[in-house]
DNA sequence: AATAGTTATGCAAACGTTTTCATTTAGTAT
DNA sequence: ATACTAAATGAAAACGTTTGCATAACTATT
């Protein structure tokens, strides 16, 4: 009674009285085939237990229902919103998402498109524009349609949706120099292979040159993407008898574990140190203090991104990538204030 | 120049100057072939851009190459961990991860179980013990490998990696205790269709009954898994002003809230009020104050339970459930205290 | 040098669908 | 009633692999 795994067109088309044709038929063109017949299909599909095979469906060139996502880690908070909006999306329109983490690796990355492509995804969604010339290649090669989610680059190379990192970094620095700061620090992962990071630390770094501000380099923090390692990273910087009022943090995951870090030293934020973020996670705003952040709008960047790629999935793949810019703000919350007090 | 998408098997065995079913072999069983025509397979394979097609490799009734993995949710903390070491555990042995999320909707569930199973998994993980009845079904009749991830059941259907949920609540609940807290209050998520919130439940309230604590009803707090949404509750709890002296959380996302709530009314945890989570996520050591929880270990449980899943892929599936039972410990960390203070 | 055993390769059938084309059936206009 | 069109279905060829069986080319044994 335990092998049903082997039930299949044939058997169900047997058993309705029809052929394998009109069952296939049934499923994906169910206009074609007859109301009675199709009743009749059903009945003997759930006699039988049959699931349909989508390798042989694939194999015929045709659709194979699934899509690729390759991101860096699923571990934290970063992706989290992200890929749970385009996850929901794609799913609406009945695909089934292949993922894949690389970990910030660009070697690994290529390895893993190409096993997505092996299960022949009709589409890739990729993090941010730092990929390998081998990824970029392929990607053309094969000519797959692609979306690369949470930043917008004007001459990007594939389709993309998000925001514009380095305005967002520089928005915030303008925010905390409006605030009257100007010893500050900043907090950022290792921007080499991530230019999400890297344009975030470029927009503050700028804006702050143009206001007069230089950040000295043992204010210029670098720190992993962990609440435990910028905490660890604050506390060093804070135990020096000079710190800084502010730190711009190159996103809330960073800003929350330097705010515990001050916390942990008795230090009130925002009376004692401002602290930002970048990216408006969605714990951000409900925290204590709430973090001052900018908005990155995840759900919006998942969902339009999912959008871009389902329309490259089913239109003219030769048309140039589309660009869509999610626009940024500032969000000024509990974890920053005026300087003089 | 762009239309790479059509190169088979066949285009490759002509550049290489050798039969097809060579080309596969070197692909599947390497031993078996020259290592003199493997070097001029695999230079053909790179002249052509050739990627091997899974799907029509699936449909010999062998390897699909991927799993299935149904989570409630992509969007908190709660499972990335989880979620992180399962797929990294699965890749090692060169698995790719359908990954779905269900929304806590069993019903749903099944259907995504179903499309799963269109895309021939080989093997499929589930999150806890709570299914209905056509899922568990579904999985029996078709005989595919199965694990349950996130709590152990020792009577359960299919196998699980996973700690005992009901002894974590005891546990938490007995460290409270001997803190001296009386006036407790227990935080929860819907425990319908969620078993390991129901068992953590109830192992908190049937601890406490023991010890002679009865919740009442207000202080039985119902919330859902988010930050903001545990703050709010627990500042409706906090403003009243017959306020307990302690609060389990069910698990450290919630407690995570409720600190904020606490310290944003002014209140010190520990001093004022103990409040403790259950999980460990990875930030919880971290924050500030560092939660007091229970350790449930979701590394190794994602790890353990992949090992589970291919062994059952590779072995004997008519084999009874594994069943692998992960220790919890309660880490008593800054968010609690002694009462008399 | 002939035979038996090994090893490397090729041939062709199978895997479970989808789809084109042909056929049958039903429906409509005359 | 007849001829014509449209709709529903079936037959069979494809899709890109894998693999059992057969063959050819070596190697070792005597």
């Amino acid at each position: 009674m335990k092998k049903n795994t082997n039930v299949d067109i044939i058997d169900v088309a047997i058993k309705a009285g029809v052929s394998p044709a009109t069952v296939s038929r049934s499923f994906n063109h169910p206009d074609k085939v007859l109301m009675s017949t199709r009743k009749r299909i059903e009945k003997a599909i759930s006699q039988t237990g049959y699931i349909r095979n989508r390798a042989a469906q694939a194999i015929q060139g045709k659709r194979s229902g699934t899509v690729g996502l390759i991101v860096p880690t699923l571990d934290n908070a970063i992706f989290s919103n992200l890929i749970q909006a385009f996850s929901v999306e794609m799913r609406k329109h009945g695909f089934t998402m292949l993922v894949t983490t690389n970990g910030y690796d660009l070697n690994d990355e290529y390895t893993l498109l190409r096993s997505l492509l092996e299960h022949r995804v009709e589409g890739v969604a990729l993090i941010g524009h730092d990929h390998s010339d081998e990824t970029y290649n392929l990607l053309d090669i094969r000519n797959v349609p692609v979306v690369s989610m949470w930043n917008y680059k004007e001459n990007s190379k594939i389709s993309c949706v998000g925001g514009e990192n380095k305005e967002a970094g520089a928005e915030i620095a303008k925010h905390i120099t409006e605030l009257g700061h100007t010893k500050i620090a900043v907090a950022f992962p290792n921007v080499k292979e991530n230019d999400r990071a890297r344009d975030r630390k470029i927009g503050v770094i700028e804006y702050l040159n143009k206001k007069g501000i230089i950040i000295p380099e043992y204010w210029n923090i670098k720190t992993e993407y962990s609440v435990s390692d910028a905490r660890n990273c604050a506390i060093k910087l804070l135990d020096n008898y000079n710190h800084p009022t502010a730190i711009i943090a190159g996103n809330d995951v960073i800003a929350r574990g330097m705010i515990y870090a001050a916390q942990s030293r008795g230090l009130n934020v925002p009376n004692d140190i401002s602290i930002t973020g970048i990216g408006d996670f969605s714990s951000s705003e409900s925290s204590f203090p709430s973090i001052t952040t900018v908005r990155m709008r995840p759900n919006e960047v998942g969902k339009k991104a999912a959008s871009v790629l389902l329309e490259s999935i089913n239109g003219d793949r030769e048309a140039d990538p589309t660009r869509i810019k999610v626009s940024v703000e500032v969000k000024a919350r509990e974890s920053t204030k005026l300087i003089n007090n």
